[in-house]
DNA sequence: TCCATCTATCTTGATGTCAAGATAGATGGA
DNA sequence: TCCATCTATCTTGACATCAAGATAGATGGA
């Protein structure tokens, strides 16, 4: 008996007529969403990022030598909007973990590129970060995870399309 | 291959030496609750309301009669904090679907209570609302639903308390 | 070459959220 | 009764986000 049960016995009574088992599951995805990424952004704060910027910058330090890309290609790697992204690259560039440069093939665009300060301070926040959600997974077995991961991908393969971002 | 195994193919490139399954099975639990959010959101907005509208909203509704509770009680219920719910309150008064009245226990406080507009509106929102949940988690079976519920109870168990919040 | 159209990025305005602190009333022990 | 302390709620200021629209450059066909 767990929040999210309190909450569909609530219903059961009030409303007994529908038919809440799948609110039950998505109430559990949304609340476990929650819970981590409290954990995950306690760790990532330490470094001194906000989620937002940590995710702009492990983007362009997993795409490899010369850690560049559009915006565009951020955004379809991080499924933000346009806007967003934006206000994030300017608070990079602020602080100087990324850098702006013009486009050479295409005069509309820019390239994001990690700086040296950004290439060292993401490298260290993930080292810390995948430790963090080592720990954070070690509450469900091998096995329990390998089931999870399955069911979680087939679900989200009715959301996303399988080819490739860029 | 997903979106996520992308992901983790870029960082076994760049960083071997990391163990990224739990990057994985944690990326497609966050990317897998936007995509549903996003649905969810959409039929949320076709009757006016907000995420975080719906969400106090239904929290009064399936309380029961007579439909009103503390700002603290729905801050444990909700999983934000005080000064969130005192704007979600605020907005949702103006909007004429919930009234402040004074608790009488306690003159500190108050007590939100749904109007008569309010509980016409949830009660038809939560239908489609119910509905469309169904929708989407049409995309598993009936074992794997059971299967995947059983495995986010289990994790969601290392952050929840069993105590009720009320 | 020109221009209609498309595309990449940025701007604007409104929401929603949190952390930290302020305020006012409740509470219990001396 | 009084007061130190606790608690419920609100306020403030900073971010983060999105939708919609603006801007400037790219592109292809006439």
């Amino acid at each position: 008996m767990d929040q999210v049960d309190r909450i569909l016995a609530q219903w059961r009574a009030e409303r007994p007529e529908l038919d809440v088992a799948p609110m039950g599951t998505m109430g559990r995805l949304k609340r476990l969403t929650v819970h981590l990424s409290q954990e995950v952004e306690r760790v990532i704060a330490e470094h001194g990022l906000s989620a937002a910027s940590f995710d702009v910058l492990a983007t362009l330090r997993r795409s490899g030598p010369p850690y560049a890309l559009s915006p565009s290609a951020l955004i379809d790697w991080t499924m933000v909007t346009s806007g967003t992204m934006t206000n994030r690259i300017d608070r990079l560039e602020a602080a100087g973990l990324v850098a702006r440069t013009r486009n050479p093939r295409d005069g509309r665009g820019f390239l994001v590129a990690l700086t040296e300060a950004g290439f060292r301070l993401i490298d260290a926040a993930v080292t810390a970060h995948v430790a963090n959600q080592q720990r954070l997974a070690a509450a469900l077995g091998p096995q329990e995870r390998a089931d999870l991961d399955r069911l979680l991908a087939k679900w989200l393969a009715a959301f996303e399309d399988p080819a490739p971002p860029e």
